[in-house]
DNA sequence: GATGAAAGTACGCGATT
DNA sequence: AATCGCGTACTTTCATC
């Protein structure tokens, strides 16, 4: 039989981070604006060694971008709607498109259980829910929720 | 009997956000560490001009931050964990206190439904799993998902 | 537009291997 | 001796008035 041990592509080890690279790490979790300057100041380097540093922890894939976080409901889209997956037998591809191809949902993850997929929405009235999870029940059965409030936003890993 | 109609405590609209606003988020979105200089030329507008503007959503609380965003695995959290909870009875505010004091959980939210709190967390290994959710068994049960990929990662609301 | 700050580049120093 | 990481010096670009 053949070997089917399965192994990860890649190992994800911390290797070559230091201190001072969770510093800087926790900063930019907190302020992404912040200048080389300024951040240099902040963990006691100068602006080209931190500018350094952050290159490689972007090049090494371990910064994975910079986002000005918005508030959907100052934007028009007051209803934020998380929705649960249990897809019908081999139909997992198509949930996952579907999902790409929804702009509302600006999150999906697969998942261990038997509502294996969740995603999160955003849209501008309740009218928009309908429609959206028909795109999704012929392929599997949805439970939804609406958010109301957030016990804890979004915050950043603590790195210490 | 009292008037029991309930309002939002705000209204949430779009008001005094043109065209050239939403411009800037998209960009803002998509990376937060542009410079102004740059912002300008993309959208079309003086650098002074888009600073002004950034300082205006910034205040009228639209944009609400600017984050690095970080690859868990490549810190060291191999482990992501989605957990639902139905509370028991009025136990609903120590749920929430609990939530916000552990730090591995990096969200939570309240929501309609059996299950009416959710949260998400990071752990360096799965025997950080047990210890955590024995903090909310006594306040209601438990339902835990690993996750395995993202069909859609975080992607920006989309503004156009 | 002008001024002061920050980014980017080049180069040299010191420690580690 | 060679490499790596940091600092300093300098030019260009940016922020701010």
């Amino acid at each position: 039989m053949a070997n089917r041990r399965i192994r990860p592509e890649r190992t994800y080890e911390p290797k070559g981070i230091d201190a001072l690279d969770l510093r800087i790490l926790t900063e930019l979790q907190d302020d992404a604006r912040v200048s080389f300057a300024e951040l240099g100041r902040r963990v006691a380097l100068s602006a080209p060694a931190v500018a350094d540093r952050v290159q490689r922890l972007e090049e090494s894939g371990v910064i994975t971008g910079y986002r000005a976080e918005v508030d959907p409901r100052a934007l028009g889209f007051p209803v934020t709607v998380m929705v649960r997956i249990r897809p019908a037998v081999r139909e997992l591809q198509r949930i996952s498109k579907i999902a790409q191809e929804v702009p509302q949902i600006v999150e999906c993850y697969r998942m261990t259980g038997d509502d294996c997929f969740y995603f999160t929405m955003h849209l501008r009235a309740v009218d928009e829910l309908e429609p959206i999870l028909d795109l999704f029940t012929p392929y599997g059965h949805t439970t939804t929720s609406l958010i109301h409030t957030a016990p804890v936003p979004r915050r950043p890993l603590p790195l210490d």
